[in-house]
DNA sequence: ACCTGAACACCGTTCAAGT
DNA sequence: ACCTGAACACCGTTCAAGT
């Protein structure tokens, strides 16, 4: 057997389409059914849920990140390793938010967390600091990800805070920001490097 | 009129307790008519949808932190703010996990966002850089909080990481960890304390 | 002003039955 | 080994009709 799965690769190929066209919580069995000309049930004989589903893509997406670490501090690993892992969620639209509802499970998120851990592993700290500060990180990079696919959804229609007038007192300096328009640069690679290096020196001061 | 919308205040009381009961994903609208013995079409008379519901629960939970701002440096004072917010969010079940799903928008909401705001607004920074730093600290307050939820959730069944054998060859590092039993160690205080200081020595050394 | 019943258009999952 | 059809037990929301 040359080819094994044939159609358990076409399922997994017509979810990814399915969740850039529906996202997270429109993504469901039937309209992938309808997708790929199939019944419900007969996906159901490739994977046990949709979950099962989801743990194979994320799987997908972060075997994906490739990185070569040619940097060789421990600081500048972690910002390299942010860029390839921030590239590839905004490859994937919605795997952001996959990642974020599913606990780490898939074996190549294992993985990966592994090989963060690794970049840290000499610092002098409890492995109990070290993971928690590997935690921090991958939630703060799937979270920028997440807020920006959210940004881009919303940018036409305009109350990304209430517009109500409201505002002006109860919050007036948010009020101001808004009316500066700071929204439209919130998503952008400045922001993003600015809080991986807030991490990153914050870990330095407080790891060691 | 003394006593207004008085069925609107025990809808919310009844969906306080549901949420407490079965979570955000299982909080069904038919659930909630059953505790407070209505139908669900009757429930829409007073909430337009079940996140008209969400929204108020938002704006509750966050009415609910009090604060005195003894300290006067803004490292401290977002200190304190940040055990104010953990304590009610932790007193308030699955209350994390709706301020994750839903952006901002609750008036009580936007009002912490600013009072955060103005504990940073004299440091010399552009409002994007503020902004986004006071989304980044309430990032890693809101997520702390939910991981804690799943890991008091998950405590009993041990497979919080894939029991798997492949762990020790693929994830070494993670597998070794496993067997010092860290993760039951994660969801500590210190282990919040440890990150809300990497946030702020982080902002200290980037936002001046 | 407030509530009911019934319906619409969906869900994830299971399972006997087919080929 | 793979797929179908039908069913089960649910969803959020709407709306004419009642009091």
């Amino acid at each position: 057997m040359v080819q094994k799965d044939m159609t358990k690769d076409k399922i997994i190929e017509a979810s990814w389409e399915l969740l850039q066209q529906e996202g997270l919580e429109s993504f469901s069995m039937r309209k992938l059914s309808k997708k790929l000309n199939l019944t419900v049930s007969s996906i159901y004989w490739h994977f046990a849920s949709k979950e099962a589903i989801f743990q194979e893509l994320i799987h997908q997406v972060i075997g994906e990140i490739n990185i070569s670490l040619t940097q060789n501090t421990w600081q500048e690993q972690l910002l390299e390793y942010g860029y390839a892992i921030s590239e590839v969620l905004r490859s994937r639209p919605y795997s952001a938010q996959l990642l974020m509802a599913y606990p780490p499970k898939a074996p190549n998120y294992l993985k990966l967390i592994d090989n963060l851990l690794k970049i840290i592993e000499h610092l002098d700290a409890s492995h109990e600091y070290k993971f928690y500060t590997i935690s921090v990180y991958l939630n703060y990079i799937i979270n920028f990800e997440m807020d920006l696919m959210y940004l881009k959804l919303n940018s036409d229609k305009e109350d990304l805070l209430s517009t109500a007038d409201r505002l002006k007192t109860s919050a007036p300096l948010l009020h101001q920001m808004k009316q500066e328009g700071i929204f439209n640069k919130l998503g952008h690679r400045n922001m993003f490097d600015y809080g991986l290096h807030v991490l990153i020196n914050g870990f330095e001061s407080n790891l060691t």
